[in-house]
DNA sequence: CAGGGTGTACCGCTTTTGTGGTACACCCTG
DNA sequence: CAGGGTGTACCACAAAAGCGGTACACCCTG
């Protein structure tokens, strides 16, 4: 197996030392490059081509939170882990939506910065978990938990206007908004708590309401008679 | 300092037993109940008002999920954290919105899980990797990143025309307006005279420089963009 | 003329969509 | 209470889309 490509952005002199040492010792990861800066993220990620980086968050000139959506922008696979002394949660949103998958606080210990390496590449999210739960705080509030099942929500009452001139069912309205986002069914399922096989019958009915049988068209249909995307 | 209290919930016997023994050397610990089933949640938190519960998910009668929730309403300072072999994505969704704060695969090993429950207790959120992602990935969808400020203003961004303005040749261009007409690649490959591999070839390009990767998302950012459909 | 960008085409492979069923548990309304 | 509409879920199968290659022939432009 041929190592794992990682770059270190990290402005500590010390730090970034010990990085490399650590890595050193590491012949599953092979550090390729590391930078004190972030002024040339673009060409160092497709020069090396990384499936890993490694960004500390405080950094100056270009910082790691605008580094990161570079790095995405040039090489979207590439999985970007956040280190940072500071728990501030602004920080840690604007550098999860600009893409990164991973944040650990820099007091984690070496075999956890190497592990949390390893996993952002097997597809996890390794996090510290005082970050984790500021995470979750946040989830929570943008959720406000209709619990479990059992809803029921006979008002709502979708006033009329796209429901009714097209006959789609509220539910059948929500999963066309998701299409129009340009989500699969996998994702439309994940947001709104239902199976994809459930996707699949509420898209069905919408495919036959509009005329339609493939996300394209019915996405098409959609946006230039106004049906979903007003928001 | 005395002890934190800790209930389990854990329907496996062996496991359980495994559990038991593993806090039983554990001084800052004390399982002071352990349940194989859900039956009581209320009367056992109300009874033994522990710091932290662990809670299987999978169990027979009453759910990890819905005992969550019953733990939360009888004594909402309980920190709850859910052990499960799954990783499906509903459950922890459930299970998250109902309150609980660590969500363990049961494969993690014996110190992680003693760590976990200290960590939970300290306002931390201990997580497996594999979970934390799946949460960012639901996380992602429901907050469409309003893209902080990336790097590159002087690269692109010369406002010609739409063809310059996302790099897309005229052959690029023309494709996916037909995308945006809600044709197949079947359909496209008629209309220009070319094979369905060339259309393929094409709509990568166009992925690529349009940073999606599905015909979805292709029509959704170049109608909203109006990239293309000729409003 | 070497090299880059473009447009064309083919290959194999995995994942996602689409189609057509069945099923059940809720409403609500006649 | 029977029946229709809705929302949920599962199954199996076929078609479409997506991903990663390779290849070659243009047409520029340095």
């Amino acid at each position: 197996m041929t190592p794992l490509r990682l770059v270190i952005f990290e402005d500590n002199n010390d730090f970034r030392e010990s990085l490399l040492h650590l890595f050193r010792f590491t012949p599953d990861v092979e550090v390729v490059a590391a930078y004190p800066d972030c002024s040339g993220v673009r060409n160092a990620v497709a020069q090396w081509k990384p499936e890993v980086v490694l960004m500390d968050i405080d950094m100056p000139g270009t910082n790691g939170i605008e580094a990161t959506a570079a790095v995405k922008e040039v090489s979207p696979t590439t999985q970007v882990v956040m280190l940072t002394v500071s728990e501030e949660e602004d920080r840690i949103f604007q550098a999860l939506r600009n893409g990164a998958t991973g944040y650990l606080l820099k007091k984690s210990g070496p075999d956890e910065l190497v592990e949390s390496v390893r996993l952002v590449h097997k597809g996890g999210s390794p996090m510290s978990p005082a970050i984790a739960r500021k995470v979750l705080q946040f989830f929570h509030l943008n959720l406000p938990a209709p619990q479990a099942a059992a809803v029921t929500h006979k008002a709502l009452e979708t006033d009329d206007d796209d429901a009714l001139a097209t006959g789609l069912t509220p539910r059948e309205q929500e999963i066309l908004e998701a299409l129009v986002d340009g989500l699969s069914y996998k994702m439309i399922a994940a947001k709104h708590f239902i199976s994809t096989d459930t996707v699949k019958n509420h898209i069905q009915g919408i495919y036959r309401k509009l005329h339609v049988n493939s996300k394209g068209e019915a996405i098409s249909y959609a946006l230039k008679k106004g049906l979903a995307g007003n928001r």
